[in-house]
DNA sequence: CAGTGGTCTAGACCACGAA
DNA sequence: TCGTGGTCTAGACCACTGT
């Protein structure tokens, strides 16, 4: 049976099926437009029960990857340019390999300061606390496609560690140095047109769409505010609303 | 039993139950902060199952009014003006009037004309077809929070129908005057900075939080193409990303 | 009509939180 | 330890699609 495949996992297994499927779209065994397996086969294929692949799909759906038809089926959605499902939290940079596109990140600077008020109201700091804070840039193909502003508290890093040394993705440099995981993030959507905001462009003001997210952990302690800024134009946010 | 209210609607149990809770919380039952009965004593109270309870919870979630931790229980959440779950397809107007606002709209012109390139892709039309354009602006305690530009098929309405004569929510005028009821949407968020948008202020640049959606029927048709330019800061979306 | 997804139920077991 | 929400299963019945 397929499902042995999936025991033992402490990853959801509606998760574990998306991914799977995401895979096999991926690798071209469902192109574009193609009628994937009803959820009777799924579920017979995957030995696991139809809640378990309605939610795969509906996840996949939200991503914007498949697009499913009362009576009809789900079908692979054509996509187009770089784009992410705005309600799932993951990684940029994953959810930009994952579409073909090579992913890369500049960290510009990391510094340790008082916490401003914005950053203690977010993260429920005393006054006097310090927070770590990381500028960086997300490229897709070496273009710019978003820039971002994190602050963590710096009590959640040890005491000798300064914050030197961060690089690839914050998930997982908090998780290793931190023992952190972040899971759920409150998220707000705005526009903002600045010159400011960027460290390698020109002088011209941008347009973004930003996304101002406090991330919690599995205590629901907030461990990293970040306001990220999405070049308008390069990186879409696909919303399915029901 | 208190089920016996909700038999006999076409309306999804889980959307019954959260509209009630709702308003339970709206009339100051369950104030800001405190806590809902746990999904246990709203499954025997409702008389549903429990995963009606927790769609329905989940929902109200999405909408930024309750916050669910694991092993605590649920809590109403604590709102700050005007906010709607961005993945959620409901009238806006409603959701002003829900938060306390006093709702209100103007129509600012309906025209009928061939379609533009956009409007025919997104609504699927030939290239000789015609849409009725409108644009309006919504407000609540008389302020304007956002623009809105629609486009609908002028075939849906009958022939004898000029567009005339519309006024209030457009979900509406669609199920009364062509029998046709928007239930999905595709929609993309983005940043803009124009003075051209609204028709009610001044040359000043505004800044915009632009839904570009596309509304379909139960069937999977286009019924609907609506630019909605939510004034930067008026109109806060939620997000919760899991 | 048969096939497919949409909703709802009942129950099991696990993981987290507070006492 | 016990109460709470989180995940997963099995099965029923309904609504929509195409033949």
């Amino acid at each position: 049976m397929a499902e042995s495949r999936f025991l033992g996992s402490p990853v959801r297994l509606s998760t574990r099926l998306g991914e799977d499927l995401r895979g096999r779209i991926r690798s071209g065994e469902f192109p574009a437009g193609s009628k994937l397996p009803t959820e009777a086969v799924l579920v017979k294929d995957y030995g696991v029960s139809r809640s378990t692949v309605r939610q795969a799909l509906k996840g996949l759906e939200a991503q914007g990857i498949v697009v499913t038809r009362h009576g009809r089926g789900s079908f692979v959605a054509a996509d187009r340019g770089i784009h992410a499902g705005i309600q799932q939290l993951r990684s940029i940079s994953e959810t930009i390999a994952e579409q073909g596109f090579r992913p890369g990140m500049h960290y510009h600077s990391v510094e340790i300061d008082q916490a401003d008020p914005t950053e203690s109201d977010a993260l429920s700091l005393a006054t006097d606390d310090q927070v770590v804070r990381i500028r960086r840039s997300i490229l897709a193909d070496d273009v710019v496609v978003a820039y971002s502003y994190d602050a963590l508290p710096r009590k959640l890093l040890g005491p000798e560690h300064d914050g030197t040394g961060i690089q690839g993705s914050l998930f997982a440099f908090l998780q290793r140095e931190a023992g952190v995981v972040a899971v759920r993030a409150t998220a707000q959507v705005h526009a903002i047109c600045s010159e400011t905001v960027g460290w390698e462009t020109d002088e011209t003001p941008q347009l973004y769409v930003v996304l101002d997210q406090v991330h919690f952990d599995l205590r629901d302690r907030p461990v990293l505010y970040s306001k990220t800024y999405f070049i308008e134009g390069r990186f879409k946010f696909v919303v399915i609303r029901n």
